[in-house]
RNA sequence: CGCGGGGUAGAGCAGUCUGGUAGCUCAUCGGGCUCAUAACCCGAAGGUCGUAUGGUUCAAAUCCUGCCCCCGCAACCA
């Protein structure tokens, strides 16, 4: 009954740039973490968001003409869309805007002002004037401004300070006491030669050269250092220092805080530093993962649609990339990234192992058994064999998610179904068939399907739409704990089987790779073309054939059995319209509602599966997100646009 | 001597802590089977384990030492 807690979180992303499939990595990684806690009967949070805060945001946003606060919705639309994509099971999406975040944060200065560990002082360092920033030594190049080459000056500039260097005693005696704190180990030794033992210096948390960030209650002309700002979200989410504080009470201190390698400092040194200020008690892991690389430059910029996340999901499918990132990186260290390397992982592992196990035991449960699972009989050795591996493989998978090690688990649930491939080729059932030996048959088929049922419980987690799909197509119902794997022999006798359509498809990896190229190649030269030949004008009579006018979203909800299509009802004047826009995968219905939106008036009334649409909603796009486009300021509905 | 990680079959990795027949996946070659998605099953070839023809040991990929190469980090930058 009282499930134990289990409180995992992701770093929270930058929102100065587009996410990419580094980001998907720790998300994945996490999700399967947390989708795994859940089935072996956790009480799991699960909490991933977006940093919004800082200079670069503020620079960016600039840069693109809009507020910093419409800059980064933006990037949560997308950032958003993208996790529903990917199936990621996040009980909670924090920014650091959000007002009750921005709230507590100020609660926090206030409280470390209060016991005396923030002071007032002087920073002093080397400062660009024209980038507005300061360097340190080590950062500049040739003495000057690695930004933009220009010469930089020592500037003091009134800060405040968090006394960092008061907690250094106890955080090492912390990290003896807790070796597991920072994992893997090796990265413990990074901390305490690189940072530690040189000798803490107290650490400068707050700015005053930008004012996009979270301002001190104390001193409005500072704003919070964005780490303290980032830092705070993993106790700000659960409602630390907050009116309702039921689950900071009952999930703090975290499981594990999983990060990338590059900011493992953040969250082995400050924020255990800010924790022991704030008298709360320390997180029990910080995992330092690697890096997901790009093997060659092939995959940069001049190709970056091809590594774009919605790209390859739309192109090769969620679970292929998900099986992929948490297969094929072995974890704690990098890993390169190439499309030849998930072709031809998926083609391997999900294509000929699991798809094809799948395809052969339901069609021939389809042939000989009218497409009914048929009781077993008396069990060989060799079925026990299988029995055996089956029962005995959620405590290897435990082992190996406790470790972190989802490569390591979804090996050992492959081990089922080679396990159950090779079984297929022992017993020969086209041979039984011909013989007439229904009884040795029925066992036969009833071990095979009871071996995808326990492969498909424990892929679960990790490939949860694929595993959803195999169990419809055994006709039962898709687990939500592993309590129905302990033991073999769960599924009845009767129960019809779907054998429908492959799981996956077989990829020609060579003729694929080169259509990739051929691909990148075009968006290269489409991209140029676009900026140079405008080749296609069109003179003001034929724009005004378009009537284009504002309209209010009264409604909107998600047209039955597709994934693409919201119905709209929309205000537009005194009339009310409906329209069926496919943006379901960038928009949340409820986000819509209340939004104004520019409508093509007189376009041809259509039917979208079944649902009449009269009109079109603009939006842009560029290929990995679509964003409506909206008036600058309120204008009310029916209005014209031109 | 700044710190850390890595260098094992054509590719990607495990094995190193706790020395004792060098293993996995993919690719290659040969065979089997026909239920299945040119798939599946069996077998084979392929490695001086970066280097010093260095030390310890009956025995070193594994422990110690020197050197070479690659990558990351080096505090107010996510």
């Amino acid at each position: 009954m009282n499930k134990k807690p289990f409180y995992i979180t992701t770093p929270i992303y930058y929102s100065s740039g587009s996410f990419h499939l580094g980001h998907c990595y720790t998300t994945v990684i996490c999700d399967a973490i947390a989708r795994f806690k859940r089935m072996d009967g956790y009480d799991v949070f699960y909490l991933t968001g977006t940093d919004e805060h800082g200079q670069k945001v503020q620079q960016r946003a600039e840069k693109a003409g809009v507020t910093p606060k419409q800059f980064v919705d933006r990037l949560y639309e997308q950032i958003t869309a993208l996790w529903k994509k990917l199936d990621i099971s996040y009980d909670k999406f924090i920014r650091t805007t959000d007002e009750y975040h921005e709230k507590t944060v100020q609660k926090i200065y206030e409280k470390l002002l209060a016991s005396g560990d923030i002071y007032k002082s002087e920073y002093e360092g080397l400062y660009c004037t024209p980038c507005e920033a300061f360097w340190t030594e080590s950062q500049l190049k040739d003495g000057k401004c690695p930004d933009c080459g220009r010469p930089v000056i020592k500037q003091k500039e009134e800060s405040y300070f968090f006394r960092l260097s008061k907690y250094q005693d106890r955080l090492i005696k912390f990290y003896q006491e807790n070796p597991e704190f920072i994992s893997p180990r090796s990265r413990m030794n990074e901390m305490i030669n690189n940072f530690i033992k040189p000798g803490l210096k107290d650490l400068c948390i707050s700015r005053t050269t930008f004012d996009w960030g979270v301002k001190l209650p104390f001193d409005s002309k500072h704003v919070a250092y964005v780490w303290v700002d980032a830092l705070s979200n993993y106790i700000t989410a659960l409602g630390y220092l907050q009116d309702d504080h039921s689950k900071f009470d009952k999930y703090w201190p975290a499981d594990l805080h999983m990060v990338g390698k590059e900011i493992v400092r953040f969250h082995t040194v400050i924020w255990p530093a800010l924790l022991m200020a704030l008298g709360l008690p320390l997180p029990k892991k910080v995992y330092g993962h690697g890096w997901l690389l790009f093997g060659d430059d092939k995959m940069s910029k001049s190709k970056g649609n091809v590594v774009d996340p919605f790209f390859l999901a739309d192109r090769y499918g969620v679970d292929a990339i998900r099986y992929f990132l948490l297969r094929e990186i072995p974890f704690g260290s990098d890993g390169a990234y190439t499309n030849e390397a998930l072709l031809v992982r998926t083609n391997a592992d999900l294509v000929n192992d699991l798809g094809n196990l799948v395809s052969r035991t339901t069609a021939m449960i389809t042939q000989y058994f009218e497409g009914r699972i048929p009781a077993p009989n008396a069990y060989t050795e060799l079925d026990k064999e299988l029995i055996n591996l089956c029962e005995a493989t959620l405590d290897k998978v435990r082992k190996d998610m406790d470790g972190l090690s989802a490569p390591d688990a979804l090996a050992d649930i492959f081990k089922i179904v080679q396990r159950a491939n090779k079984y297929i080729d022992e017993t020969t059932p086209w041979t039984l068939n011909k013989q007439g030996n229904t009884e040795r048959l029925a066992t036969v088929m009833y071990v095979l399907a009871e071996c995808i049922r326990f492969a498909a419980t424990l892929l679960k987690p990790f490939i949860t739409a694929t595993s959803n799909v195999i169990f419809a197509k055994l006709g039962v119902n898709s687990p939500e704990d592993f309590a129905e794997i302990t033991k073999f022999g769960v599924l009845q006798a009767g129960t019809k089987v779907d054998k429908g359509a492959n799981l996956f498809n077989r990829i020609d990896v060579e003729k694929e790779l080169k259509a990739l190229d051929e691909l990148a190649e075009k968006q290269n030269s489409d991209a140029k073309t676009e900026q140079t030949s405008p080749s296609d004008i069109i003179d003001i009579n034929d724009f005004a054939k378009v009537k284009l006018c504002t309209a209010k979203v009264l409604s909107c909800e998600k047209v039955a059995k597709s994934d693409k299509l919201l119905a709209f009802k929309l205000q537009v004047g005194d009339e009310i319209r409906q329209v069926v826009s496919g943006i379901a995968q960038y928009y949340q219905p409820e986000y819509m509602v209340g939004k104004t939106v520019v409508l093509v008036k007189n376009l041809k009334p259509a039917k979208i599966r079944g649902v009449e649409s009269n009109g079109m909603i603009l939006c842009a796009a560029d290929g990995r997100s679509v964003v409506f486009v909206t008036p600058e300021k309120d204008i009310g509905s029916g209005k014209e646009v031109r």
